[in-house]
This record gives structure tokens, sequence and C-alpha cells, in this order.
DNA sequence: TCCCTGTATTTAGACGATTCAATCCGGGGT
DNA sequence: ACCCCGGATTGAATCGTCTAAATACAGGGA
């Protein structure tokens, strides 16, 4: 009697550990040993086995080791907006060490919405990550906490916890302080702030930077505009409802918490027919790439995309290794004022 | 004697369908079936259930499903360059549809890699992902035909394939075409393409259609310029190169193969002193949403992205759906020529 | 009282890789 | 001739979930 062995659709689909063990005349053990402990095999044996795993095309099964092992080798980074280059940035670091630790980044966009963001936190608690980055919407969150005392490690990015994570930031405040100080020293005194939601920690941080110096100034306006989610569209809207009004109550000069929402803002000034920066004054956040290449070179609050994406890999690593001991810790970037055209007329294009 | 049910370290992980039985008392049969066709059971029961689900913050292990039922339900996105808008566009497409569909996507980064591509597409299929979409460095590369006969169904997309798989691509040849008059109706007599590898078909369809029409005209000299990777600092790095040349034969227009380089591009004449258009017109590709916020806003070659990305998804479900006789298509797009201010001195700001 | 029917639930393998205890075997020592 | 040693290999259990087949049970009909 002919005994088939492993799966038996008419189109032969990957070959599993056992027919690979048949074809070479040797245990399913022998296999395994022969993919994680080489060293123990006789030479001859692993070489008829290493024979037949090519010619049989035997890919490892990731799924069933990880059932087995009870740990994967994938991490989550879920991120508020893949289409803003800080955030890719900020992916490529955290990649470019889980590379390092032969790990795999699971790269998710929950484009500021709650609701995605619970989706993607489900789906990789599902697939047990072994930890998850996150520039999470509201780091309050109960979600997050109940991730964690299920035993998904969890690392905040680009946003510093109080209790029970370990964080990657920037100081948030003294960005917005930077702009604020630079804004106010350049003479204005009829300022905006837009960004949003405010209830996102990053934007009212840089908000709470920038109206302490705007206090401190004492003879200051500060207006303040929420959008809903800080692309190049919403900056365009509010720049465009910026213009429309009276020279006398109009702004001289905006600090935008992103430079997506800058840039957007730019180009309405620029529609409008204001002139960057006599007639207003624009200052970013972020320096992603294409603010220095904008219409007119962006002023921007730089902060160091990769080297977050980098240490909130790091403290994942280092918190998965350690297991028990570990104690969480926050660690805080400072961020660069970088000035342009946009916000000093003195300047000229770089 | 105290039977221990499910796993027992000093600090709880997550509960096993195992636990959930032993709490509801049932049998793990039955909570199985309350997951998945909860309808078969009795209502006062599956409530039970679903109380100790709850009371032990249940999580399904996606591994052991996947295990189990051999296939998962995650697909594989790998783009050649996650900072280049066009990309993560394409990607929303893709995920946009996913989520109907009930399916995760990984995203991959292949930074024009060969290497990282490879060692993604090694990742992918050990997690015997449902399906690849891949925007490949070389398409012909054996190993993406290996993956299919392996059982992996890939789509190709942003490229035509000739056969074995489905593709979704835009047509670059007339993609470069559409450049190519553009720039010689203008008047130009003396054009660059730069580009590269040129070992890309994206780039060389786009060169050979730009190519066609620069011998059409008969008396228009044509520069190549061939770079490694597409991003804003091989523009700048080719600009300051093409900017230094002598009048006489410096170029006066430039056909770049995506905006990133045209961007840099454009940065590096505005550095030189160069004025574009007047000196200097430049054509982009992709038609990113920096491109008009540039410092002059620039022309470019639209493609729809989201749609090749919701098109590429499509085209994967139908294949894993219809299994067996499924016939692989091609789907092309047609590209537009978006003129703005970069290769047009008759037009104002936008 | 007994059997039948249909509903509700349980049982018992898979799935593929890993691991560890158990076995096998050839050769050296006594 | 016998035993033991240690390197090489095997076998079986396990991870968590799903499903088909088996069983349990209650109620109705004869």
């Amino acid at each position: 009697m002919t005994r088939i062995y492993g799966r038996d659709r008419g189109t032969m689909a990957t070959p599993s550990i056992k027919e690979v063990a048949h074809r070479a005349g040797v245990s399913v053990g022998t296999v395994s040993n022969v993919l994680n402990r080489p060293w123990i095999v006789a030479p001859a044996t692993r070489q008829r086995v290493q024979d037949s795993i090519r010619a049989l095309g035997f890919v490892r099964n990731e799924a069933a080791r990880h059932l087995r092992a009870g740990k994967s080798r994938t991490v989550g980074l879920v991120v508020l907006d893949v289409a803003n280059p800080f955030f890719t940035d900020l992916a490529e670091g955290a990649e470019a060490l889980a590379y390092e630790h032969d790990t795999v980044v699971m790269l998710c966009n929950s484009k500021t919405d709650p609701v995605r963001e619970g989706h993607h936190l489900d789906q990789l608690e599902q697939q047990r990550v072994m930890g998850i980055l996150i520039t999470p919407f509201d780091s309050n969150d109960p979600r997050l906490t109940a991730l964690v005392s299920r035993g998904t490690p969890v690392v905040l990015v680009d946003r510093a916890a109080d209790r029970g994570f370990c964080s990657v930031s920037v100081d948030d405040q003294l960005g917005g302080r930077l702009a604020g100080n630079h804004l106010i020293e350049s003479g204005h005194r009829r300022i905006a702030f837009i960004g949003g939601p405010f209830t996102m920690q990053q934007v009212s941080d840089r908000m709470a930077g920038f109206a302490a110096t705007v206090e401190r100034a004492g003879d200051v306006e500060l207006q303040r505009y929420e959008v809903g989610v800080m692309g190049v569209v919403e900056g365009r809207a509010i720049g465009e409802k910026i213009a429309a009004l009276p020279p006398r109550s109009r702004p001289t000069a905006a600090f935008l918490a992103n430079d997506l929402l800058a840039l957007g803002f730019l180009q309405a000034m620029s529609v409008a027919g204001l002139q960057v920066p006599r007639e207003m004054a624009i200052v970013g956040y972020d320096d992603i790439d294409f603010a220095r290449a904008a219409a007119v070179p962006l002023s921007s609050v730089r902060q160091p995309a990769e080297m977050l994406g980098r240490s909130a890999m790091e403290l994942l690593q280092e918190e998965v290794e350690a297991a028990e001991q570990h104690r969480h810790r926050q660690v805080i970037f400072q961020p660069d004022l970088i000035v342009r055209e946009s916000s000093d007329h003195t300047r000229r294009r770089v």
C-alpha cells in the first residue's frame, strides 16, 4: 500500500517537514534539527536533508512555529498617518533595528481614527505579536492598558507616558516655545495656532508651549483653529478661511502643528495672493523633507523621526527580553527650530 | 485533585479556548461553535460562554486558526519606497478593499533593494500570506515565479506582467510620450531624462515612450542620466551636476521618472540660480500631493495611485476565491499629464 | 414502554514545527 | 565476551483552534 504523505491537492502545495523527512529517509525530528541545530546532525545526514529541502522547495510554516513557540517574531507599528513622511521616517528607524533582531515589522495606519486604531490593535493582538509600537490617538485609552495586562508589551511613540508603558517622545512643549519665541521676537503680535484634534496630546502640548510664550509676551493675541485631521487638504481649507479675514483682524503669523498642514496653508496663501513671509509668516512642525522644497522654504520644528522609531524598537526589545524585572522607561528627545524663508524675510532661498 | 487548565505562568497570560470552556462548564467544541456558528448553540449556553470570554479577556489566537485553516487572512504589499507618497496612496487603496474583505495588509518597504525585497518575500511566504501584491524591482525575477509555483498568488502592481501573474499597471510608455510631446511642443531641443535604475521596467518604459517622441521629432538631443534610487537627495545631486554644465550643452528641460527626483532637482535649480521654467523646464511623474505645493508648482504625469492599489487587491481576492479556474488578468490604466508652472512659463501660480 | 427524531453538546483527531526523553548503535575499555 | 559511553536519531507530546462524526437527551408518536 502506498502511503500518501502530506496534503494531497491535485496542484501540489507547500510541502511540510514531514514530506522532507520522508524523502530524505529520516524522521521529522532530524529535519527540525537540521533547521535549528544543524551542528548536532551528522554531516552526511544533514546534506541529505538539505538536498531534500531544496528539491521539494520546502518553506517553514511560521504559523506553526509561532503556535508551538508561543511567541511571534513580528512587531506591530501603528502610526497616525502613513502618508506623512514624519511617520515613514519613523518606521524606517524602527524597521532598521527590527531587521538586526530578525524581527518583522507590521506597519498599520490608523489615519487618526480611533476606530481604525482599535481594529488594528485587535488584529495585532490576535496575531500575538511580540509587541506594539504606537502613536496613539489617545494615550489614556483603556484598551492600551488592557492590552498590556493581557500580555502584549506596548511602547508609546512620539508621546510621553506617565505610567505603565515605555515611551519615546519629543518635548512638544519645548517645540511650541521655540516656535513661539521665534515669531514673537520677529515682531508678530497676532498669531494663529492651527492643529488638531486638540485632544491629541502632541497637539495640545505644542499649543501649550506656544501659548506660554504668548502669555509671557503679554501684548500678543493668540487665535486657535482646530482641525480634525492634520493633512494638506485641511491646511489649505484653514488657510482660505484665514486669508479671507479682514487684514485688521487677520493674524500675521501662523504656527501649524505639522508640516502637511503648513504646506497646505502655504498653498492657500499663494492662491489668495498673500506674500509669505511679509504678510503671513509660517512655521510648521516635523521638518519633513518637503518642507524645504516648498514654494517658500518652510520654517519648521525638527524632530528626530528615525531616531524615535529606532529607540522605540530598542525599548520594546529590551522589555521583551528582560521580561520580569523590566522597568518602564521614558526617553525624551529635544526638538530644534529650523528657520527658513517662510518666517524670515531676511533669508533668501536655500 | 485539582486539575490545572491551560498555561501556568505566575503572571497569567492570554487564556485559551480551553480555559474559557472550563469556566463556562462546557467543552472546547462548544466555545468554538459560539465563536464561529453561534446560531447552533442554545441561547443560554451561548450567553454563558460569552460571559466567560469576557471575564477571562479571551482573544483568539490567529496563529492557531491559521495553522488549522491552512490559509491566513493577511496580504503582503511590497512597495519600492514607503516614503514616496505615490506608494502610500497606493497602499491606502489596497487597504481600503482589504478592510471590506476582513483581511489584513502587511506593508513592506523594499527600498528599491533586491536583497530587502527578497527578505520580505521570504518572510511573507513563511507566514503563508494569502497573497502578495508587489511593485517588483525586477518582474522577471525567478523568485516571483517560484513563489507562485509554491502556491502563493502574486499580483504585480504598477508593472505589466506578460505571463504567469495578474497585474495592474499604468501605461508608462504613454506617460513618457505625454511628457515628451509636451516638452518638444514647448520648443525644447536639448532634453534630459533622469531616472533609474534603468533595469526597472517602470523607468525604462517611461524612457522608451519619451525617447520615441524625441526620435520622431528628429532634431532633438536626448541626454540620459541614471540614478540608483529615485529620491529627493538623488534628484538634488543630479540637478547640481546638470546646473554646472556650460549653458551651451546644458539641457533646457528635464523629464524625471518620479516626483521625488523632480522636487530634488527643482531645489538644485533654485540653489544654482537657474530660473524654472525659463532656463530649465521640469516634468515629474506620479503627481504626488507635494508636486503642486513645490517652490514652482510641478508639472507631472498623474497615475491613479489609489485605484492601482484597489484594483490589485481586487484581482488578488478574485484569484484566491476562484482558485482553480482562475485566468490571470492584466489591468492597464491611462496616465494624464498635468501641466503646471514648472514647464510652462505662461502659467501663473495655482 | 419503546423507538424515533431532531437539537445540543462532546470527542477526537488534524494542522506543522519543536523539543526532550528514549532508543539505537558502533567501538573502546576491561 | 561483556558493558558502557556518547553521538546520532527517533518518537511522542505539545501549542490553540476547528470540524466531522459521535453521542446525549428530551419529547412525541405508536
